[in-house]
DNA sequence: CTTGACTCTATACCTGAGTATATGGTTTAG
DNA sequence: CTAAACCATATACTCAGGTATAGAGTCAAG
């Protein structure tokens, strides 16, 4: 069951043109053609823009996304190298999340307690030496 | 103790435009001047252009930064604006959070058992209707 | 009292991540 | 068989978030 690009962009809640562009980037396989030229996406490919999407909202750059998918695709890869990877990229969204919350421990006081001064300080703060 | 802006700059780990930049764009509150026009900031401001700098890296707009910031700074705001604001940008960070934890849910199946196929699909799809 | 390191504004430029448009071929429902 | 709805490439444009540069003024150490 291949997907047309329109399609893949209506279920991935994304311009016809970004499908496009995400495959030239290297952020989806390169779709198989028909005779006629038109790209079949297999059906996961769905999938993929949304986790693409996701990613981005957390700050990853498609370059960053391509790596975090690449753990998953590239079969040439040492399993090493993923191993390595995949240890990174851990470390970096544990880094996010506790960023995050950080700032909500801020928020909450704020929203309990309007409003208590230089308490963003603090989450700027927390990771200085 | 106030800083010219190449501190801030230098101390913020920024480049020196950018101080400017937030400035001109309210990111900073505009900064009092010397007599010969040079901008004279808080020390504060080094946190809150390190503030902005993490919000960055957790996929947070310059805009919504500003949301962010104004619920510290506002005087004008009503106290049940604050209280939504706050509120909504708590949301926002918990499911960035719970996005987060997924990612490195998979991450970590990878980094143990090298290599399940399919597992990035089931991060975007987690949250699916 | 000068010189090197700073600052100012204005303007132009750059990169990442798309979006839009023009021109033309293909598929499919009626 | 034909019109509407797709798809293809190529090229140009947009917008956010900076950076760089030019031309001129200021400050501070020797």
């Amino acid at each position: 069951m291949a997907l047309k690009v329109g399609e893949v962009a209506k279920r991935g809640g994304v311009n016809l043109q970004t499908v496009r562009y995400y495959e030239r980037e290297k952020l989806l396989p390169e779709a198989p053609r028909l005779p006629s030229g038109y790209r079949m996406f297999p059906e996961q490919t769905v999938h993929r823009v949304l986790f693409i999407k996701r990613a981005q909202e957390l700050g990853f750059s498609l370059a960053e996304i391509r790596d975090l998918l690449s753990i998953q695709i590239d079969p040439e890869k040492e399993c090493s190298d993923v191993k390595r990877l995949a240890g990174a990229k851990i470390a970096d969204i544990n880094e996010k999340i506790r960023t995050l919350q950080s700032m909500k421990r801020v928020l909450s006081l704020i929203d309990n307690a309007v409003s208590r001064p230089r308490a963003f300080e603090r989450v700027s703060d927390s990771r200085e030496h």
